[in-house]
DNA sequence: CTGTTAGCGCGTTCAC
DNA sequence: GTGAACGCGCTAACAG
């Protein structure tokens, strides 16, 4: 098998396919790349030697003079985390179905990572981008404002930040959080802890301290907060500091956190957990407290999962839609990268309370 | 503000920088691509120009030239299974720590869109990629050849190719299965059920029809089947047919199928779960049948996580490396790229058998 | 050490 | 309809 170009590692060009068919190095693009008119005959000829070459167009050559990559970057807290996983798959499907492919990044919570991963993105000139962003001041868009000036479109997922005007899909949070807050006062509660939220070296003496370190901390858990605090506005339930976790959000901390709850002689007779780890957590301090649900403390916790429902009771959960959080945040991203004006506009998707068996009146009643 | 060249996106190239920096282009791509020599004066002088226009170099531009993209491709059944989730965490965290950054495509145990993924990273020209394939025999591994052929590397992860010989990174299925297994049988059972494994429409009527149809599916779950029987063997137990699971592995399946064992005349006392859903299916099946675990039925499962342990009683399960399975992968791979001979051979991670309290003595004794 | 020049592979005017 | 020639932004020989 002698004298082929350029065998060598299968890297066959579309020059070597013009040659191959006899025709001009354009012809040969013009029918591969899909654009143009080319007469039949040449067109089969073209074809046909890339067939045999087994010829498969450069995607970088041919984003280097279309300007496109059709691929966007997806940053996330962690892709480990179940959470974001099924979040990143909808975006990974969503675009693929329109033919882009998607890079993935984890900051895990650091904002200097989350700088770098857009970076990265941006060098990789990339369409778009979504972000699950740990920022929250002004003070830390800088990143989110750069991509933006550099003609990379930006939609927010999961996180809004109220100091920047974008595009964002997320679920109302505070709404959820409200909602499953009221449900546990409706049942007759009032001692009703809340596991996971701002993480706070020191327990918040009062309402607005609270709430300054709300704002200091991630979006959700700050609506997720903000929902608590409504439910028991709505119900004239003071709002009592000792029932919120304080400290560093793992799965430990919140089992230590509602065992002190627990040990309170007023104690909680309900907890609230705005995650999975924290509710996994609580369960612990339920059990090494030999208290059981919902007889001594009734529950509810964010993100559904498989296992929530076998367990015995099954748990009452609030459902969020994390395929279709990333499907959207693509939708609507692709629909500006081809073309579309931002629309600068809040997607809310809705969540969903599932209600089982984890609820019940407190003890005393 | 006019006059400056071409402002308008934000793309400043090398030249506009060697121009502000008043130095020829070379120079200016020397300094900041980081390579060659530059006396100090002039990189101080591209350095602040650079910085002053806000300088990004474009990879596309540089890996058409260099030849390697500083990317790499993972592909996974389904990133939204906190499997799958973990495994390509551990890819990207081990890729982005060596300055690569990962492509995610999901296949839903599709061999065409498996196809169909390959191609993408053949074109987007990574510099290798990690598959946890869907193939078996030897006819369904063309496109990795293809891969192979056209000079990207690959190694496999999870899921080995016993037809390719190719570097592959996976844990011990069959032993552990052997070992929970055994772990069962030493409790006292000998009616043990397999839930989840190869997808069979009919019940096998023989071992040979059994193992047959392990070889047309996943390589894991025929290791896992491989290793209950190991067991089973070891024990002399007598492999009973009824007591393996036929059909889709969803969890209702698992439920209806855990469900029937229960209704046998001479019922199972244990169960192996290979799979998270397969063992909330059971679960779903033992509460609707009002037994429970361990005293009517021992469980062990695969794949541990959280919500495993708080169960009441908590679940004895194998526990997988996950994130250890991808980053290993991917320093394999990138030793690849970055010069080592691919080594065609097998790592084995170890995975781990938690003991919790999901195993007892068959009801009887 | 530095600047000039030639590609990398493909899309795209522009004459033929 | 078709083909030659240029440009995308960068790296890498090659001279100076």
């Amino acid at each position: 098998m002698p004298a082929e170009p350029s065998q060598a590692a299968g890297r066959v060009t579309i020059s070597e396919v013009a040659a191959e068919a006899g025709v001009g190095r354009a012809t040969a693009a013009r029918t591969l790349g899909g654009y143009g008119h080319v007469s039949p005959e040449l067109r089969q000829r073209v074809l046909a030697a890339a067939e045999k070459l087994g010829y498969r167009a450069n995607a970088l050559a041919r984003s280097m003079s279309t300007g496109v990559s059709h691929t966007i970057g997806v940053i996330v807290a962690d892709i480990g985390n179940p959470f974001f996983a099924g979040l990143v798959g909808g975006v990974c499907d969503a675009s693929r179905a329109r033919g882009f492919d998607t890079i993935v990044l984890s900051t895990y919570e650091d904002l200097d990572e989350e700088v770098a991963a857009t970076n990265v993105l941006i060098d990789k000139r990339v369409d778009g981008m979504i972000i699950a962003s740990a920022a929250v001041s002004g003070r830390e868009v800088g990143h989110v404002k750069e991509a933006l000036k550099r003609g990379v479109p930006v939609v927010l997922v999961d996180r809004a930040i109220p100091a920047l005007d974008l595009d964002a899909v997320v679920i109302d949070n505070r709404d959820a959080a409200r909602e499953a807050v009221e449900r546990l006062i409706a049942a007759g509660h009032r001692r009703i802890g809340f596991v996971w939220g701002p993480s706070m070296t020191q327990p918040p003496a009062t309402r607005r301290e609270l709430l300054a370190a709300a704002a200091r901390n991630l979006w959700t858990d700050g609506e997720r907060l903000r929902g608590y605090l409504d439910a028991l506005d709505d119900a004239r339930i003071p709002f009592d500091p000792e029932l919120v976790m304080v400290g560093r959000k793992v799965e430990e901390r919140a089992t230590e956190e509602v065992a002190r709850m627990l040990a309170l002689p007023n104690r909680i007779t309900a907890l609230f957990c705005t995650e999975t780890e924290a509710m996994t957590g609580a369960l612990r301090a339920l059990r090494a407290a030999r208290l059981s649900y919902p007889r001594d403390v009734s529950l509810i916790g964010f993100d559904d999962s498989a296992w929530a429902a076998v367990m015995d009771p099954p748990l009452t959960m609030i459902e969020q839609p994390v395929h279709g959080l990333g499907a959207k945040a693509a939708e609507v991203l692709l629909d500006i990268v081809q073309g579309a004006e931002a629309g600068r506009e809040t997607h809310t998707l809705r969540s969903r309370l599932i209600v089982r068996s984890s609820v019940g009146p407190p003890p005393g009643a």
